[in-house]
DNA sequence: GAAAAACTTGACAGTCACTCTCACTTGAGA
DNA sequence: TCTCAAGTGAGAGTGACTGTCAAGTTTTTC
């Protein structure tokens, strides 16, 4: 059920064959590299983890498909539960809040990975810039649905947003730690954290517009606009 | 995570009259002009309204001293009521949520009438900065201590500043159609709602640094730190 | 391969923010 | 003074979330 989308993200690649690589992979690595890390890690899991993680995509379906049929706020944990075939108790070992069934999405750790290996001179707003575009496209790629659906419960549920701009910041947080260490400042550098902040603000504003506005555009254009602006200095 | 979908219902605020500030009632200083608009409010008006606003405060003021005194978490509703003489149901028909018990402020309805009366020409950054100076003085200087409270709970209590910044995305939206309307686009202009998004992201990050490191600065320098950060373009 | 250790789960009871309804009171205006 | 609208308290929910404990299940150890 839910692992097909796993299984198919790590075997995917249907555009570029997996096995014979055209592409020397220089620096603008194949279509969603992001997605590999996440394929490649329950490979050889052990049988508990790998129940966890379809208990886990169990919850996550069915709140969902809950949702789906008749809304955010009439969906109980209790529901969730009976059609996840847990009890309510296990949906809150595995999801802090009701929100995060919806919102969670483990690619932070994968970022700061990649923020850190990039090229040691790149100005920040590059970084970040192939940081989270590689992000969008990854995501866009892996699951285009869900990510509609977030948007949509983003633009119409106060609470789900309140917590994405939560997260939002937390990941703020754990960029500017980065971001401070590649440029050689203090790990709470006032100014890196500020510029974090503008720039995640900046793209969660994009992010809410494109969900407004049904998804006209692309979500990587409107990502594309924003560190446009940025490179303009901002000025309007 | 208690589920906030209401907000909106309540924020009345009486339309602020632009021209009539021949205020009778002067026993405000004059320290930063926001300040006096709120003075000039609850001057001659009805006993009903009258005992609303007191009501109001009892509320915010039995809340700010038990939370003093035994913590935010540990304070209920209950308790809240009690010691305000009202009902529980009273408070929250005051006061759509706890959070906004701590936060609530009515400074946005001011913050866009000043906006509007700012200088053909200025930047929309030179706005934006005379704009939140203004009210940080006004509000330090109004209500020093509460200023700091509201701060460390925002640090301190992940539903507190959650609920803050779902208030400042608020103003951020009004600032935006308004400075929209002063550079000749359309309300929802992308470009401007990121800009100001930019903006107050980072203004939030300022103001939880000023938190987390215990005031040792001023807020206003903090602030002031910021709007520099933005004039050199962001650049780091 | 069995027993111990470590982890995961469901059941259950409880707390508290928040909603809704309804009867009652109080201030405003005629 | 009378009338009506607005404000209030009481009370009965709802549902997210917490904590605890006994009963499984997987992993580790010998």
């Amino acid at each position: 059920m839910p692992e097909n989308a796993r299984m198919a993200a790590r075997t995917k690649t249907p555009a570029a064959p997996a096995g014979s690589s055209a592409d020397p992979a220089d620096h603008q690595p194949p279509e969603g590299f992001l997605a590999e890390f996440l394929g490649a890690q329950n490979a050889q899991l052990g049988l508990r983890e790998r129940k966890k993680q379809a208990t886990r995509n169990a919850i996550r379906k069915a709140t969902y498909a809950l949702i789906e049929e008749q809304g955010y706020e009439a969906t109980t944990i209790e529901q969730i539960a009976r059609d996840a075939d847990v009890s309510p108790s296990t949906v809150f070992r595995y999801f802090a809040t009701k929100e995060d069934i919806v919102l969670t999405d483990e690619y932070d750790p994968i970022m700061l990975e990649v923020l850190r290996e990039r090229p040691a001179g790149e100005p920040p707003l590059s970084s970040l810039r192939f940081l989270l575009t590689e992000a969008v496209k990854a995501v866009a790629a892996h699951e285009p649905e869900e990510l509609k659906q977030r948007s949509r419960l983003i633009v119409e549920v106060p609470a789900v947003r309140a917590r994405m701009t939560e997260t939002m910041a937390q990941t703020s947080q754990a960029l500017s730690v980065v971001l401070a260490e590649r440029t050689g400042r203090e790990p709470d550098d006032l100014d890196v954290r500020m510029f974090t902040a503008a720039v995640l603000g900046a793209l969660r504003e994009a992010m809410i517009y494109w969900g407004e506005h049904e998804f006209e555009e692309d979500l990587l254009t409107v990502v594309l606009r924003t560190f446009d602006l940025f490179e303009r200095g901002l000025t309007l």
